[in-house]
DNA sequence: CAACTTAAATGAAAGCTTTCAATATAAGAT
DNA sequence: ATCTTATATTGAAAGCTTTCATTTAAGTTG
């Protein structure tokens, strides 16, 4: 491959003003601007970003830190963050932690020797990312926190607002009439999740009805979870007459308990799940879902990553995407004679 | 952050010594080596992978072009290269070309400048692969073709034994009494969508019977596409018993066609997908779907690219892995009385 | 037209490794 | 004790770019 140094005797220049054409980063004349630029199409010179890497002492790489890539709300994210990241010049390094800090933390260190322009991560439950962002920010490396935030964590975040999701789903519910409600929520120390649940307590409170603590389960964020949590939440007396699932893993896992239970989903029990994944209308129902814009959270992420790089040194942003609640068919008014109070149906008979 | 310069002179001993100590490149008795380990230690000193790229001409970077991450049969085979790329110390770079040559090949032409160990591609519907893997394998970068392979192409591969998985699937079909069958495939170019077509047509010839070519129809890789091939083998007369779907995606919109069509799957008209998603699970009904190994296509591919650069030069490797018929309930029987067969009706009556 | 200012072009240095030819050291043989 | 030979160690060079202090050219002004 062409070098700087051929296109620089081949136009008759210095390697300076090669590199300066290349790079428009100082004045040159057109005669020779043009003679660079010929002898750059007739080699078809690259410049090599090792090279440039570490002279500027940053790539134009940019570090995905993910729980998982399998887990099917992070591909949009993903996606998102790598064609905002690619129409600007920049690329993705992938990484998955699948929650373990460990595994998070061997990546934040070894991304460093890669001189990466930032880091956009999706910290794991236990993440030490907060430690770690002093070192970063030193050596100029921009970092951006998604979907969760960890505790003391000061830095630029790009989240959805899941307390006001959580709230609107809940008090859809209970415009429903529910009133026995119960949730499956992922661990609660991530921050969505706490949020979430913040959310879902709120609307409870603001009806004036209490439920107990055994009526919300946490559990991790996939269909065995919710499947397992499920089975329990059904052999409870009384009953409840929904279940307000963490995302929509566990909403899927809590779909095949009901059914594996010989219930009927929504007319024995709702569900109501949380993402919005595209297969959330493929399900049997289809799902009620609060949605959240994984794309424009990666979007969001990257196109900060990108300001911060530019020289914006403001303070720390805090994007919040708006999310929506959709409605299918997985949420139906509570059945009008649960089955654990017999005491109404004997009045009315 | 520390450099090697730092540590040779903590540990007072050569540039090169440290060197071969770090990368245990050459001989270096106890105690030296100890003193340098001890320098590497105390200064928390990482090689910079850029300058070891630049010096070494490869970095230890893998080039994963995909078709498009949000994709769910993807996410898969990603997680798998890179999980196996990371125990080999190497890093995945993620670039989508949404199908699409052009972007393709820029991706191609600018992970060049990366000098990558190596790169793992799902190629496009018209790739150029092909054409520019010459001057890759001239600069000593693997290439490994995964799922479907571009014309002329004679390097390694790693697919899924499509032909065989669909000729069982379609045998499954035929025994379950079905005659009047339809296919909707991805674009035929694609070598996994012809192998599967290929699969197809043979149990159908070897059974004997005939099916027009109006009943194969072909479309794009997605839900939409399934719906509309479906809507429009639903006007068919005589109707399919049962629809061949070219992945679980297409299967998907063909289970919402006839749901909105107000007919009934399985009892209907049967679907069946391939791929076999989480979600096939899911669906309502469930999809009887053919499985193939995502993951394991991942690890496999860089396997092989792994293998490619520690020396291995062997003739081109071929990896077929196996699929399997994973059986749900989107699959029954035809109905007994075909409402375009009315004359059967009137001979019982 | 001389003196000076501004703009453009130059080339060496630095960024960090790895490689390799050359040198130094140790061990073994005579 | 001396010479070989094998083994360790060294330090300069190369890999490619960008930066920056200098030099050179062009242009302006009195």
């Amino acid at each position: 491959m062409a070098n700087m140094k051929q296109i620089a005797k081949m136009a008759n220049v210095s390697l300076g003003t090669a590199s300066n054409v290349i790079n428009n980063s100082a004045r040159v004349r057109e005669p020779l601007r043009k003679r660079v630029m010929e002898a750059v199409e007739a080699l078809g010179y690259q410049p090599s970003q090792l090279a440039r890497g570490l002279r500027r002492e940053k790539t134009n790489v940019i570090g995905m830190i993910i729980p998982d890539i399998t887990n099917p709300f992070f591909p949009a994210v993903v996606r998102g963050a790598e064609d905002t990241a690619f129409s600007n010049g920049y690329r993705l390094i992938l990484c998955n932690t699948d929650n373990d800090v460990s595994k998070e933390l061997i990546h934040l260190n070894e991304l460093r020797t890669y001189l990466p322009t930032g880091l956009i991560v999706i910290p794991s439950d236990f993440s030490e990312l907060t430690a770690q962002a002093v070192s970063y920010q030193k050596s100029g490396t921009a970092l951006v926190c998604v979907d969760r935030i960890p505790k003391h964590w000061n830095g630029d975040t790009v989240t959805a607002d899941n307390e006001y999701g959580a709230y609107c789903a809940t008090k859809h519910l209970l415009q429903l009439g529910h009133r026995q409600l119960a949730a499956i929520i992922g661990p609660t120390r991530l921050t969505n999740v706490e949020d979430r649940l913040i959310g879902f307590k709120r609307a409870i409170r603001e009806k004036k009805i209490k439920i107990g603590p055994e009526y919300i389960q946490e559990t991790t964020f996939d269909k065995q979870g919710g499947y397992s949590k499920t089975m329990l939440l059904l052999r409870m007396i009384p009953r409840p007459t929904v279940i307000f699932a963490g995302n929509d893993l566990i909403a899927f896992g809590a779909l095949l308990a009901v059914r594996d239970a010989g219930l009927h989903c929504p007319d024995d029990i709702s569900i109501i799940g949380f993402d919005d994944l595209d297969l959330a209308e493929m399900t049997n129902p289809p799902l009620t879902s609060v949605s959240q814009p994984g794309y424009q959270m990666g979007t969001a992420a990257a196109g900060i990553l990108i300001d911060r790089v530019r020289g914006d040194v403001g303070p720390a942003k805090h994007v919040v995407l708006k999310t929506a609640l959709k409605l299918r068919h997985s949420v139906a008014p509570p059945p009008s004679r649960p089955a654990t109070k017999a005491t109404k149906k004997s009045k009315a008979g």
